[in-house]
Parts: C-alpha cells; sequence; structure tokens
DNA sequence: ATAATGTCTTAACCTTGCCTTAATAAGTAA
DNA sequence: TTACTTATTAAGGCAAGGTTAAGACATTAT
C-alpha cells in the first residue's frame, strides 16, 4: 500500500521539524510549505490526503488558504485539519465555515498529533455527507447533519439505526452478513445477542418502509433503492 | 500593478505609527489622518481602496466619518474597517449600519491586521466576522467583537459559551461531536468532566432558546436556525 | 489587600429514551 | 412435519444527557 500523503503548512521551521519527523516516523509521506501560497502550489502538485494548516501565518493565513483548497475542484475533498493557539483571539479561530474538518490546538503533543491524524485519515470521508442517491432510492443519508430524507422529509435515527442504515446503503444491494454488521456496527468486541440485529431492522423498516430492507436468510441483510 | 492604496485614520500618532509601519512593509501606499474631517479630504483626493478607521476619535468619531464617506458618491464602494476597543460600549455599534465592511478590534496585533487587510483587499468584501445571518435565525455572531446578537438585541455571553456557540453556529445543521468540541473550545489537552458540556449547552439554551441547539445522543449536538 | 462579582467545573441526582433481551409467533427449507 | 431462522412485541435495564446547586477559581471593584 502506498504511503498516505500529508502536507504540512507553517511559518515556523521549528514546528515543521517537530510534526514532520513525528509524521515520517509514522510512515506518513509528508511536504511542508511555509506560507499559504507555497501550500497551495505543492498541494495541486502532490494531491495530498490531509492538509495540516496553521491559522496564524503571514501574507495568507490559515483560513484564507482552506477556502481557496476547497474551491479548487480537485483538491475540495482533501481532508483539512487547522492548527490553532488556543490563547489566540477567538477572530482568528473563526470556524469551521471556511471548510476545515477539524481543529488540533497549540501546543502540539506528538503523540494527541499522531493518533489525531491516523484517525482523520481513518475516517477518509468527513465532507463524503450524503450517500445513497435521493433519485432512484427516495433515500438520502446526511452523516454530517445525522439526518435521514425520506422523499426529501428529514428524519432523525438514533444512533445504532442510522449507523446501521449508513452501512447498509452504503453498498446497495450487497448482503452484509450478521457477523459483518456485528463488526462494524457494534465493534468486534462487543457482544450482543442476534435478535438485536433483527429488531434494528425492524424499527428501519418501521420508519422507511418494508421494501428497502431485504433478508437473506442464513446470511444477512441488505439494502436496495 | 500598483499599490493598494490604505487610508489610516486614528488620533493616536503611536498607532498612526505603528499601524503604517506594518502595512508599509508590506506593500501597500499607506495615508494618514489623525481625524475624521482631514481624513475625508484625503480621501476624496487620495481615492483609498481601504479605509481603517478608528471608531473614538474627537471631533468626528468612525461611525460619523464612515457614514459620509459611504454618502460620497465616488467613495461609496470603498472597503472600510472600523478599529474598536473590545470593552466600548456597544450600543453605538449596535447599529452595525453605519456601512463599515469589518470590524478590527484593538489591541492590534500587527499580523492579524495585516492578514486581514489582506484579505479584504484580496475578496474586496466583508470577512468572516459576523456569521449566522439574522435573516434567518434571529441570531448573529460577531466574533471580533464577541458580541451575540438575539434578534438585534446585544447580549454578551461568557467566553467558553461565546466559543461553543461559535463553533456550533461555524456550521449551522452539522453535529460536533464531544470529542470535537473539546478540542476546539477546551483544547486537545484539558480534561474535563462530560457535564461540563451539558451544563454550557444549558446556559446557550437558557439564553438563546432551546430550539437553536439539538442533541444527537451517543453522538453530540447541532446548531440550526 | 479585601471584598464582590462572575465564570467554570464538578458532583449528585433526575429524566429520558435507546438498546437489549426474552418470549412468542411466523416463515422457510429439508 | 421438523428443525431452523427470522419477525414481532413488550418490558426492563441502563447509559446518556438534563438539571441544579455549590465550591473553586479568576477577575474586577472597593
Amino acid at each position: 500500500m502506498n504511503k498516505q500523503k500529508i502536507l504540512l503548512v507553517d511559518d515556523e521551521p521549528d514546528i515543521l521539524e517537530l510534526i514532520s519527523f513525528n509524521l515520517e516516523k509514522e510512515g506518513f509521506d509528508v511536504q511542508t510549505a511555509s506560507n499559504g501560497r507555497i501550500a497551495l502550489q505543492k498541494a495541486r502538485l502532490q494531491k495530498p490526503d490531509l492538509v495540516l494548516l496553521d491559522v496564524m501565518m503571514p501574507e495568507m493565513d490559515g483560513m484564507e488558504t482552506c477556502r481557496e483548497l476547497r474551491e479548487d475542484p480537485l483538491l475540495k475533498d482533501v481532508i483539512i485539519a487547522l492548527l490553532t493557539a488556543r490563547n489566540e483571539d477567538y477572530s482568528q479561530i473563526a470556524g469551521f465555515e471556511a471548510g476545515a474538518d477539524d481543529y488540533i490546538s497549540k501546543p502540539i503533543k506528538p503523540r494527541v498529533l499522531v493518533s489525531r491524524v491516523k484517525a482523520l485519515l481513518r475516517r477518509q470521508q468527513p465532507t463524503a455527507a450524503v450517500t445513497a442517491p435521493t433519485s432512484s432510492s427516495g433515500i438520502t443519508i446526511d452523516k454530517e447533519r445525522y439526518l435521514v430524507f425520506k422523499n426529501n422529509e428529514p428524519l432523525t435515527l438514533p444512533k445504532k439505526e442510522f449507523e446501521l442504515l449508513a452501512l447498509l446503503s452504503s453498498a446497495p444491494g450487497r448482503v452484509f452478513t450478521r457477523e459483518n454488521i456485528l463488526n462494524t456496527v457494534w465493534g468486534n468486541d462487543v457482544v450482543v445477542g442476534d435478535r438485536t440485529i433483527d429488531v434494528h431492522i425492524r424499527k428501519l423498516r418501521e420508519k422507511l418502509g418494508d421494501d428497502y430492507f431485504k433478508t437473506i436468510k442464513g446470511v444477512g441483510y441488505k439494502f436496495e433503492p
């Protein structure tokens, strides 16, 4: 498997070195940039999986860089995390409105940073908010807002139900075994009875309609539009 | 390309020097004025791209100067940013309607100022000082001045409450996990109990109304207008 | 310095509703 | 039919969040 690419942007060389050292040690392919403009250039070439952006930078600050990254069609899906000093004016820390996926606050602790970066890359789809095309199925899932739309009617589901639906609909038509479902929605180590899944499926059928969920006896369930 | 012109207006010579030094260093053509009347005269001659206006000035204050600038057909499209002290009386500013494009609050940090000025000139439009349009939600957030308006009634919130609100409202509808919130508002390393978030949410609901803050059990909270 | 005020955090308890289970019914394939 | 799997239902436990008050702490005023 290829190394995952990270673009690190900060104007302080010390920080740059500290962080890149720690990330490289963990097997990431790290590139650096000392300001926003260079970052944009490098990003277009490298197509990183994740961009770590300091908020406070001369020339072009992190927020602005973030906005511009999001405007580039090739880069709009990249994961962006902002690095902010906790004691900064809140004005600088404006927000997720610039399109950032996460904040990491200084002072940076290498171990915290690394685990955070890994978590972000593992999810890999923070912005992939909407799944399952509305058109055919009449059902839309918005993970970011934790909402389900049935014929454009918003509907909030409890956590487990939502996650179960999200899983099944992530590959419409494909059969998910009970073991599969347990491992994903409940976790490898959690032990629950088999009936638990049935009940959750039932709730989903109740709320969304029986037709969407097909039972494959002895195997599992599948979602079909 | 020609230098971009900035007109800086303040009655304190120290401030004038500090700011103009920093802006000139960045390649701007800076003129200064020590009060509103002079500012108007110079503005008509110089036709600046941006005017930085101190609010507190003798003779003619920033608000008044701002209004007069806007009335001049030749200057009505200039970008105007007001310089304000954070703990000033904000009742007069509550109007916001004097026509300013942005606020920058004192004490001035050169780096912040410079990047802000650049952002203003680059986008030719106000920055994100104000979020969440009053129109739809009835709630306006002025991050720069640490103020919240509920139906145009100014309201000051304690720091943590404000930051929590600023975070949630920065992406209305989006669900923020508790971890998310802790990392952003409190910082990665700070350890506080889970109930702390609840209590702050409660305070916000108390002050702004229950409906704006929705709980997603097992996941987090979201703000919706 | 001391007092007064206000903010942040915690602890204890309450409330809610999600999750799970158990028991029973209904399918489905051999 | 028999054996097995899934559907259904209701109920209880339990975890997550809500609420309140009080103390710790910081900030500002006297």
